[in-house]
DNA sequence: CGGATTGTTGATTACTTTCAACAATGGTGG
DNA sequence: CCACCATTGTTGAAAGTAATCAACAATCCG
């Protein structure tokens, strides 16, 4: 799910109205955002409910954003990769946690430079709408996925989401079955079992745990399709 | 679900790092969209795969987003009432359909016309900033609705969202039972048991099938909490 | 090596879907 | 104005899928 992200952001944009203003992708960042924040895995970013001073960029490692529901479920709502852009919402306070699935290396963005910034040229507001864009793309493609598929599909899917990151059909995994179970409204029993079937029907091979190889992509295709 | 936001639009943004952007929000499309479009129920307004060129806002009416699985099964994104602003996509090809759920009227905002607009002040380019994450806060709201809640949780939650763009208590459903259970990723036949479970415990009641009264709105609130 | 965490597998339960029949509604034409 | 027909919505019974409960295995660290 993660490097064909980045990889969209650095490329020229598909939408020709907007292309132009998406040429000098990583001006913004550079102009505003010195070095990198550290943080170990598993450690906070930012909580639901903090005060929202900034967007942040993935310079490498791994990120989730969740919530909880009232009844203490946990709902992760996306993971980013070296490259992707996360933090866009609405209001002074985050609406959601972010967290660091792996240790990892980010670059603040300031909102208020990214403001002004967006009143000096055109081209860092619409970078900024290109940005939130993709994230309503991200959102409404998982929305499908969780509103309209069966664990087996979700799996599938996801698998290939992950593969889009990796180098060539090998997959590791840098989250939880906790973490995917909370991603795609399953529980660790389904995933775990979902992959096993995979496994089972040769589509892939778990290698260990976290470290997956993927046997018949065109399976998984069709599967999430 | 639809006054709510419309209300939104209208009143001084909450975030205030963007806020002075915000102000005169009516201002864009006025200026670039001239005469509404009238669309009957159930006509298509643009299909998937259909150059995008606009946005539009509803004036009046009920829209609703959709999409298909490759095995048929139809997704709906969203549902759009008077005052939203919806076909934000990325790329030059619409990725969802969007119909009339009821017959309504539109204005059109050539994506151009924005476009030109947003390079002469940088207001238009937050405004259009801002609809995107009105967009994205529902998506993700929505996701969590799909991944994380039962049945009675899902028709809970709905009707609030519907409940928030009617006057007082009472709930004029524009759309079928195929449509919600689409929206809400269940059965026609599950949302018809949840409803009529929900009368048979007394918190609402079903004056004819479209015609909800909502008798205890904090049990309604507590179930989706 | 030992203990805690993470992941797997089995059995049972619960919920939603599917299949089926029927009821209500709304529009149309006689 | 009413009857008819198509559409929309409801309800019941059976089947299927995923959740829950429980036990166990593997892995990771110190």
């Amino acid at each position: 799910m993660f490097a064909s992200l980045a990889q969209n952001l650095a490329a020229p944009h598909p939408n020709a109205i907007f292309a132009a203003a998406f040429v000098n992708t990583a001006d913004l960042p550079r102009r505003v955002a010195p070095p990198a924040m550290h943080f170990a895995q598993d450690s906070s970013i930012y909580e639901e409910g903090d005060t929202a001073t900034c967007f942040y960029r993935v310079v490498s490692g791994v990120v989730r954003t969740c919530r909880f529901t009232a009844d203490g479920r946990r709902h992760i709502d996306a993971f980013y990769a070296a490259g992707d852009v996360f933090g866009f919402e609405i209001g002074t306070e985050h609406g959601f946690s972010a967290e660091a699935v792996t240790s990892c290396a980010l670059v603040a963005i300031r909102r208020r430079g990214a403001e002004e910034g967006a009143a000096r040229d055109e081209g860092s507001a619409m970078q900024l709408f290109g940005y939130a864009m993709r994230q309503l793309e991200r959102a409404r493609a998982h929305s499908q996925l969780l509103g309209r598929c069966s664990a087996a599909q979700k799996m599938a899917a996801f698998l290939l989401e992950c593969e889009a990151g990796g180098a060539g059909s090998t997959i590791e995994l840098p989250m939880t079955r906790q973490d995917i179970a909370d991603y795609l409204g399953l529980t660790i029993e389904t995933v775990s079992r979902s992959l096993a079937q995979l496994e089972k029907s040769g589509v892939i091979t778990l290698r260990t745990a976290r470290l997956i190889l993927v046997r018949n992509r065109g399976a998984l295709q069709d599967m999430s399709a």
